[in-house]
DNA sequence: CGGGCCGTTGAAAGCCGTCAACGCATGTGG
DNA sequence: CCACATGCGTTGACGGCTTTCAACGGCCCG
């Protein structure tokens, strides 16, 4: 592929990067030259199958997709997302086996990173900030997965929603995806009950008291944060991206 | 220390060990020549502060930890826990901060394991099987986080406590302290109701229902599973030690 | 135009939380 | 030795957040 159509898809991808870690024009080259072609699935790929092996690394470059496991009589639970500029099977051990399934839930465009691999695990230490990304990142997904239990373990609906809200908005903003209040959420009330514990009747009432109190606008996908103050302090939301950029390491 | 002492005292870490990879007799040699001196700390000690810069990688080799975040009203949110032969602030990257508190909530006895880091990471060649051991225990990790999400999300309180029985028995069955049905629970119904997202009032109601229904025993701190198989089934338990124990790697 | 997906609404029921009080064991100090 | 305080488990009553069940409307698409 022609560089700069890569460089087209990959915004995401490197803005996230570059949220992450002081990345070098170099260490753009390298990343661009080191990634695999740009696939595409439709939604509801199974990208992961729970207890299989992964096949490697990928970055998503567009488009969203769901950790998610089923309970036999058909409740499920999301564990969280992985959008667009974040990886996913990526580990320090080779040919691991996947914790959870990954569903699309949007069309998705990806992309090997199998060839970053050694850069990621510092053990290529020609592009240090690489690798500094990259555990930012592993940071960051434990980080997520503890808000996660947070909001389904002492919040309730109403502060689980807006807690959730502001972290994807937050997510989306590292992969320029969002202007700091508005970004696009492709989450149907469903998938938004089943990843904060709740029936999707509850989500569908309060949202309609969110959007009443003027403290958040839903049109279609497009999710703006009205008054962010107020709903980090309801949500007691503190940003793990802010915490993790003032690591030294 | 004399050698007897340190291995007397390291039961549970070794037997853990075992658990997670075939060690041999260099292996443990070579574990026991690298651990810190055991330091004791009584109920309540803050091992770690969210936030704060982790010192090193440590053993537990005695004793519970709970890793817990409050909110400013007082609620209480227990993440998990780390027991006996566990390892905590183990890291890729050096000086990581914690993103979570961790407070002991028992009496406990631990080591540094900071020598320990580049067999653990990979780094060191001579170690293949303690290199494993530390990559299946940071799977299970999450695993663990991943059970506490299915639990508080999708689970009843009667599932709820029947699921983080089964997971704690298993584990203290991987350090040699259950034999396959008994252990010891020092936790409070507080911890428990903080730890699944209940009161107190209603994880006494759930727990005097199982004892009624002679699911599990529990006689101070012992607790007894009684029927494994049905509870195994009530709370849909898959155990990831049993999962992680088939990869390859 | 039928069908499916998604959001919405109303009514009823239930799981679970809150409040309050009590018993019991342990430990401490007078 | 007893009074008192503290931590933990237990119980009852009451209320509410949330679920369940059911139905309806809008939209897109074959």
């Amino acid at each position: 592929m022609p560089r700069a159509a890569l460089l087209a898809q990959s915004s995401a991808l490197i803005s996230r990067f570059r949220s992450l870690a002081p990345i070098s024009e170099t260490d753009i080259n390298f990343l661009m030259s080191s990634l695999g072609p740009v696939e595409r699935y439709p939604n509801g790929t199974e990208l992961l199958r729970e207890g299989e092996v992964i096949p490697g690394p990928r970055y998503i470059l567009d488009g969203w997709a769901l950790r998610t496991r089923y309970l036999s009589d058909g409740r499920r639970q999301i564990f969280g997302f992985v959008l667009p500029g974040e990886a996913y099977g990526l580990c320090e051990r080779e040919r691991p086996l996947a914790l959870t399934s990954l569903i699309t839930c949007t069309a998705v465009a990806l992309c090997d990173a199998s060839a970053l691999r050694p850069a990621c695990l510092g053990l290529d230490p020609d592009f240090p900030q690489i690798t500094r990304a990259h555990q930012r990142a592993t940071a960051l997904d434990e980080a997520y997965l503890l808000h996660q239990i947070i909001r389904i373990g002492r919040q309730t609906a109403y502060e689980r929603l807006v807690h959730l809200f502001l972290e994807l908005n937050s997510r989306c903003h590292a992969a320029g995806l969002s202007d700091g209040s508005t970004f696009e959420m492709p989450l149907t009330q469903e998938v938004l009950a089943d990843c904060l514990g709740l029936s999707i009747v509850h989500v569908n009432r309060t949202l309609q008291t969110l959007r009443r109190e003027q403290l958040i606008e839903q049109r279609s996908p497009i999710v703006t944060i009205r008054d962010k103050e107020k709903l980090m302090m309801i949500a007691e939301y503190s940003d793990p991206q802010v915490a993790v950029s003032r690591w030294g390491n």
